[in-house]
DNA sequence: GAGGCTTTGTCCACTCAGTGGAGAAAGTCG
DNA sequence: CGACTTTCTCCACTGAGTGGACAAAGCCTC
C-alpha cells in the first residue's frame, strides 16, 4: 500500500469527497445531481481527483435507462485511525475512507496513568490492528480524550480528570509516531460527530449528545459543526448543580450532577446500598466480584431489585433536571444519551424524558425526540475518524 | 428623498456595504486594506455600488503621504427603522446607514393589548419620527418582540405573556404598512444583536447576553452569529429551575427562576417587604406611589435600606446560580447583563459574579467578563436595525 | 519650485473558473 | 432494428479576478 498524501485543491473537489466518503461509489451523473456545477466542471474536477489519486474508478454502475455510468470511489486504501481514550478503557479502530470501521480494539486502561504510558498502550494497539493486515500505515488519525482540549494547537488544557495531560501536546506526539495528520478533540464531542455521521443525528442541525460514563459531559453540535466554546470547555456539564445542598464533589462544591450521577457515583451509591442491606441483589453480586458497576445495577434492576431501580431513576431524575434546562436554553432538535450507563436503558431514559417533558417549555419539548445512542461503543472512534476526515477533505 | 431598492449583487459587494457601515466613510485603498481584494476588482465593485445609489461618493480624503483619496460612503438618506416591542413598553427609533440613531421614542405600552392595538402604537410613533423631518419612509425596519418567533417567516410562536400574538404575520403586516423589507426577532436576540455592533460584545465571537426585564431571556451568539434553536425558542431561561421547591410559577412549575427574579417578582417581593414592616425605605414609596418597581428597590437599597439590598442580592444568586450552569455548558466569552433590572447595578452584578465564579469551572470562568451592557434602551432599536441591515446588505 | 518618493486611481491584457450546447458513445425498450 | 434515454466528452464563450504599467496627485527635501 501506499500512502496518500493530497489534498482536495478547492471547495469542490473537497464537497466531491465529502459526498464519495458519505455516500460510498457514485457516477458523475449522481454527483452532479448532488452538487449543482455543470457536468463539464464536474468532470473535470473528478479527472483531477483521479489523478491526484484520493479517487479511483470503480466499474461501471448499473443503467438507469441509458448509457452506463463509469462509478469513482474513494481510494480503497486510504486507512483513517480513530482512537478513544476514556477514563477507564481505549477503543483504537482501523476505517476505511468511507469510515467504516475495518477492525476495532478495546481495551481497559486508567488516563490517569499519564499521556506517556498511554500512548505506549495506543500505539501497541495500533500496532496489532497493522499487523493483521487491516493497514500498512494511516493516512489520517482523530483522538478523542476525556477533558476539555484547546481544539486548534491539539492540546488537553486543565482537564480535571487526568491530571498529568495538562498541556501535553498530543497533537504533535501522535503525529510524529504515525507519521500522518492528526485531529485531537474532546471525547464527548467525537461521540457527538460520530452519531451525526452514523448514528442517529443524522438529519439533525441542532442536538446536543449526553454521554454518561466515568463522567458527565455533553456535545453541542450548532448548524452541523460541533462548538467547542471560548476555551473548549462547551459541554462540561458534569459540575452544574442538580442538587442544591446535594452531595460534596471532588471540584469543592456540592451537589454537581457528576457527584449524583455518573459511572463513578453510581458504583459508589450501588456498594452502599448493598452494605446497608437495601438491595439483596446488589450485595449478592458486591460478594461475589468484590464491586459493583452500572452493569451490575442494570442486571439488578432487571431482575426486579426495587433499590437498584430506584438508584437508576434516581440519577435520569439528576441527569433530567440538568438536561432541562440545557433544553429550555438551547432549544435543540434532538436530544442524545449516551457512554458506559446506557446500558441502564429503557429505565434511565424514562426519567430523564419524564423530567425534561415536565421542566422545559412546551415549546422547546414539543417535538423533541430524547434517544440513546445508536453506535454504542462504536460512536468514539467513529467520530474520530470523521473529524480527520472533515479536515482532510476540506480546502487545503 | 428617495428610497433605496438596491441590493448588492455579489458577496464582495455585500463585504463592501458591511464595512461602510462599521466604519463610516471610507476610500477605495483602505477598503481595499481590509477585503483581500485586486485594487482593480475593488474599484469595479465600488464603482457598481455608486451606480446602484446604495453609495456616494464623499469627497476627498487627508493623505496618507501620497495622493489623496476619494472616499465613499452609504447614502447618507438611507434609513432604518428599528422597534423594540417590550412587555410594558415600546421603543421606536431612526437610524441612519451606518446604524446611529437620529431619533427615538418610548412610550408605555402593555403588549397584553394585542398586535392590532400594538401596531396602531408603533405606526403613530412613526409617523411622529417621519414628521420631524427624519426620515420620509424606510428603507428596511427590523422589529424585536418578547417572546419566541419563528425567524424565516417573522411570526410569533406561542408566546406566553403574549397570548393574542401567537401566529400574527408580524413581518408581512409591518411590512405592507411602511412598504420596505423587515424582519422579526426575539427582543433578546436583537439586544445581543445591539451590544455586538456598537457595545460591550464587539469583539466576541460566542457571548450570552442575559436581559432581565419584565421576563428574563437570554441572547445566545455562536461564531458572531445569532443563534434561535429549533424551534426559535433558544435562550428562554425564565423558567429553568433556579430554586428547588420555590415559588410557584405562571408556568405551572416551582422555583423557576423568573418567579423568583424579574422585574415582575422584583416588585412583587418589595411590596411585600413593605407591608410586612420590613423595609421604612420600600414602605415609605409605597405609601406615595401606590406601587413598586426595580427603580424603587434600586433608590432604597442606594439608600441603605438593607431589605431591598438582600432582595437584589437573592435575585443576582438566583440569576448568578442559572448563569452558572449556562456558562459551564456554553463557555462563552462575555456575559453581558442587561433590561430594565440592569438599574439595580453594581449590587446585582456582583451577587450574579459571585455565584458565577464560585459555581462554573475555572476553565470556563478563567477570563470570562461578566458586564452590564453598555447600550441601556438602545440596545434593542440598534439591534433591530442591524438585523434589518444584515439582511438588506446580504447578497440578494 | 524642481526633483524624488509615496500613495491612489485607471487601464488593459491575460488567466482561469465555469457554462451550456453539440454530438458521440452506450445503454433500454418495443 | 429503430426510437428514445442517459452518460460522457469536447469546445467555444462568458465573466470574474489578477497584476503590471502608467498617470495623477499628494508629501518631503534640498
Amino acid at each position: 500500500m501506499r500512502r496518500m498524501t493530497a489534498r482536495p485543491a478547492n471547495s469542490h473537489q473537497a464537497r466531491l469527497l465529502r459526498l464519495l466518503r458519505d455516500g460510498g461509489p457514485n457516477s458523475r451523473a449522481q454527483l452532479g445531481d448532488q452538487v449543482d456545477l455543470s457536468r463539464s466542471k464536474l468532470a473535470v474536477e473528478v479527472d483531477r481527483l483521479l489523478e491526484t489519486g484520493l479517487v479511483v474508478a470503480d466499474g461501471l454502475a448499473a443503467s438507469r435507462g441509458g448509457r452506463r455510468s463509469h462509478n469513482v470511489r474513494l481510494h480503497p486504501e486510504l486507512r483513517f485511525l480513530g482512537v478513544d481514550i476514556g477514563a477507564t478503557s481505549v477503543d483504537v479502530a482501523v476505517t476505511n475512507a468511507e469510515l467504516e470501521i475495518l477492525g476495532h480494539i478495546n481495551q481497559p486502561l486508567d488516563v490517569r496513568e499519564g499521556p506517556v504510558a498511554v500512548f505506549e498502550h495506543v500505539l501497541s494497539m495500533t500496532a496489532k490492528l497493522r499487523a493483521s493486515g487491516l493497514a500498512d500505515g494511516f493516512d489520517g488519525a482523530g483522538i478523542g480524550v476525556p477533558g476539555p482540549v484547546r481544539f486548534p494547537e491539539g492540546v488537553p488544557v486543565a482537564p480535571p480528570i487526568m491530571p498529568g495531560w495538562d498541556g501535553f501536546p498530543v497533537r504533535e506526539a501522535l503525529s510524529q509516531e504515525l507519521g500522518c495528520p492528526v485531529m485531537v478533540d474532546n471525547d464527548v464531542n467525537l461521540m457527538a460527530l460520530g452519531e451525526q455521521h452514523a448514528g442517529v443525528a443524522r438529519t439533525v442541525a441542532d442536538f446536543l449528545c449526553v454521554k454518561i460514563g466515568t463522567g458527565i459531559g455533553c456535545g453541542i453540535v450548532v448548524g452541523g459543526a460541533v462548538y467547542r466554546g471560548t476555551t473548549g470547555s462547551a459541554g462540561d456539564i458534569g459540575h452544574i448543580q442538580a442538587v442544591p445542598d446535594g452531595r460534596p464533589c471532588a471540584c469543592g462544591n456540592r451537589g454537581c450532577l457528576e457527584a449524583h450521577f455518573s459511572g463513578a457515583a453510581l458504583a459508589r451509591d450501588a456498594v452502599e446500598a448493598a452494605r446497608q442491606g437495601l438491595s439483596p441483589e446488589l450485595a449478592h453480586r458486591l460478594e461475589a466480584n468484590g464491586a459493583l458497576s452500572a452493569v451490575d445495577v442494570a442486571a439488578a434492576a432487571a431482575a426486579g431489585d426495587a433499590t437498584a431501580l430506584e438508584l437508576i431513576r434516581e440519577g435520569g431524575r439528576s441527569t433530567g433536571q440538568v438536561i432541562a434546562g440545557l433544553v429550555s436554553f438551547f432549544n435543540p432538535g434532538l436530544v442524545v444519551i449516551g457512554g458506559g450507563v446506557t446500558g441502564l436503558g429503557h429505565n434511565l431514559l424514562a426519567a430523564i424524558r419524564t423530567q425534561v417533558y415536565r421542566q422545559s417549555l412546551p415549546l422547546a419539548t414539543g417535538n423533541l425526540p430524547i434517544v440513546l445512542g445508536e453506535l454504542g461503543p462504536t460512536a468514539g472512534v467513529i467520530g474520530a475518524a470523521r473529524l480527520i476526515s472533515d479536515h482532510l477533505f476540506s480546502p487545503a
